[in-house]
DNA sequence: ATTAGCACTCGACACTTTAGAGTGCTAACA
DNA sequence: TGTTAGCACTCTAAAGTGTCGAGTGCTAAT
């Protein structure tokens, strides 16, 4: 579906003028602030077209027209102009980092905030995901006769910990000796793998002293399988406050409703970009979300060393700044990704 | 400041009421709806005192009286009465618990919710300390040549792991010794203490190999030090929408932005309960945190062994169903040192 | 001291009016 | 044939108007 030129400027001029005034936009308004040439009549007939091709619609008789999603769509995938930042602009954001970071908690954290503010839409970042991360290191740690800390350590630089009982029966040495066997036969593997074959592994390893390590095996075994779900971290859900669509308090409360759920933001991450690279915008009614349904989102993913290991994604009303938004998360994928580079290395 | 007994019962009736509908409340309600035995006209006359001795006051003329803030605490003090809860209620909360608890922090967590759901308030709740609390455990786990991992175990069971960068210089063997007198010289003491003296404790003791470890002591001194801020949990902030109060978008805005804000929670939880026991009502003006000034804080903390740890908060409006709130927290504060005991043991 | 009665105030709400923005259609024009 | 000016028409938002009723304070009677 193809519109010929003058229509493809009158859609992007409507579409423009929504975006940044959030009112409905008359055929006067297009001719005296966009400079097509033409008269309001001409801009008159053109849109009666676009509407009755669906791109635009009519909240009233007496009022403007606004895009509707297939307009949106039509922008997003052939009117707009994909920005891309200055060297200024960039190094405004990356000084919104603070200086000293810690961990990658902390620089995932710190990087959504910002991609929040500077869009001024709410913005969610998915952190890598446990299970699928190879096993760098496991160790038993004896805190007294019968308890012991068994630590986890990932070759993304993750890190879980948990407090397990210990029979009476063991003693330090069976634990050094567990511990010593779980990473000469488990290095390496990824934890899924791990979780599901722990026991079948290092059965033979110890079976001779089965009957002692049997309960602080199937402990492990469940600390290893603990659902360490990828955290989803969410900010700017205030931004959307702003926004005009946004003036009425339920529609409010059931966006930050359905913010508040961990699944519905990790079904929003997946929904646009299956894990694979590049940008994805869902506009309106495509979002498979109820309650998103006059929502827009865009998500994108990121890397470590070239693994896709994390998704970020920012929402706003349908009436979204695309151009802006799509430039802000491309960058900031694009830093993210270079920013857990330098955080492990090249490992 | 005592009030005759009929005047008590105005006021008992009028904040009753309010609290109930939230709507300014008439003399012609009382009379009809509370039993007082006396006609509107004596209510009135009542109410006029009661007004210009500040306890309750008119939106405007024609409308009925609303308590003040003052009225509130007078209530709180002297009027309200104490509800227990019934072992019904009680077992219907303590169902509320997801049965598989794996730690301290799912513990938390889920309480703080339930607190939220019951009340229909937000809820907050504030985590052990980690630097009040004392140390029980630490240990440097190399993982490989040059990277380590130190963990650092209290007493009442939070876990805190850092990776540092080894000195090329370092061995296996060196970083066995360090835990060893890391254990030797500081098991038992506050991570407070140590933060502040670490260096000076083991100093003598590592000196003839200071050249090596000085580099990696700095890093655990720094991974001891970091400020493992208290963590603030918060729930329900969303209840707050359900308060004809917050019809107005931007109250909602101005109290929704302050409890985004971690060091706000802690100052709300501080203010009432400074660390000691008791429940602690805030009302209104009360409140030390401007933006807070129409919302009522009920705080109060909880114990492992008899040691206060934590505390929890309910915020809502200055309309706020005292009685049932009150009744609430503390039967969650009880239930949650109960829980966390069990947790630990006696240890 | 209490109460009934009454005049008065004021916000809530429904209704009307008005202004203005924007449209679609038609007829004229290049 | 595409473009344009002109015009009647529609519809909303905002402002103005009127009425209703809840609630009060005061006064005088009990």
């Amino acid at each position: 579906m193809t519109l010929d030129e003058r229509k493809q400027k009158v859609l992007q001029a409507i579409i423009k003028d929504y975006i940044a005034t959030a009112e409905p936009v008359g055929s006067r308004t297009i001719a005296k602030k966009y400079d097509l040439g033409v008269s309001p009549a001409t801009i008159r007939n053109e849109m009666a077209d676009l509407e009755e091709l669906g791109y635009i619609e009519q909240p009233h008789t007496s009022a403007g027209r606004i895009p509707s999603d297939r307009g949106y769509r039509y922008y997003v995938d052939c009117l707009m102009n994909k920005k891309i930042m200055s060297r200024d602009e960039e190094k405004h954001i990356i000084k919104g980092y603070q200086t000293k970071v810690k961990d990658v908690g902390t620089v995932l954290h710190q990087t959504n905030t910002i991609i929040s503010n500077i869009t001024n839409y709410a913005s969610l970042l998915m952190g890598p995901q446990f299970s699928k991360s190879n096993l760098r290191h496991v160790q038993l740690v004896p805190l007294d006769h019968n308890k012991a800390l068994v630590i986890v350590v990932t070759d993304n630089g993750m890190v879980q910990t948990r407090m397990i009982d210990l029979p009476q029966t063991i003693n330090e040495e069976d634990l050094q000796k567990i511990s010593q066997v779980m990473n000469a036969k488990l290095q390496g593997l990824s934890l899924e793998h791990i979780k599901r074959t722990l026991i079948n592994e290092i059965y033979f390893e110890l079976s001779k002293h089965k009957h002692i390590f049997d309960t602080t095996m199937e402990m492990i075994q469940e600390t290893l399988s603990l659902d360490h779900e990828e955290k989803v971290y969410l900010a700017g859900t205030l931004n959307i406050l702003n926004q005009p669509e946004f003036r009425d308090l339920n529609r409010v409360k059931t966006l930050l409703s359905l913010l508040e759920q961990d699944n519905v933001l990790k079904e929003i991450l997946n929904e646009g970009s299956q894990m694979e690279e590049g940008t994805h915008v869902t506009i309106g009614a495509e979002n498979k979300v109820t309650g998103l349904k006059d929502c827009s989102t865009i998500t994108a993913t990121y890397q470590i060393n070239g693994r896709t290991v994390g998704s970020v994604g920012v929402i706003g009303p349908t009436r979204m700044d695309y151009e802006k938004a799509v430039a802000i998360v491309e960058f900031m994928t694009r830093h993210l990704s270079q920013m857990m580079k330098d955080f492990y290395g090249g490992s």
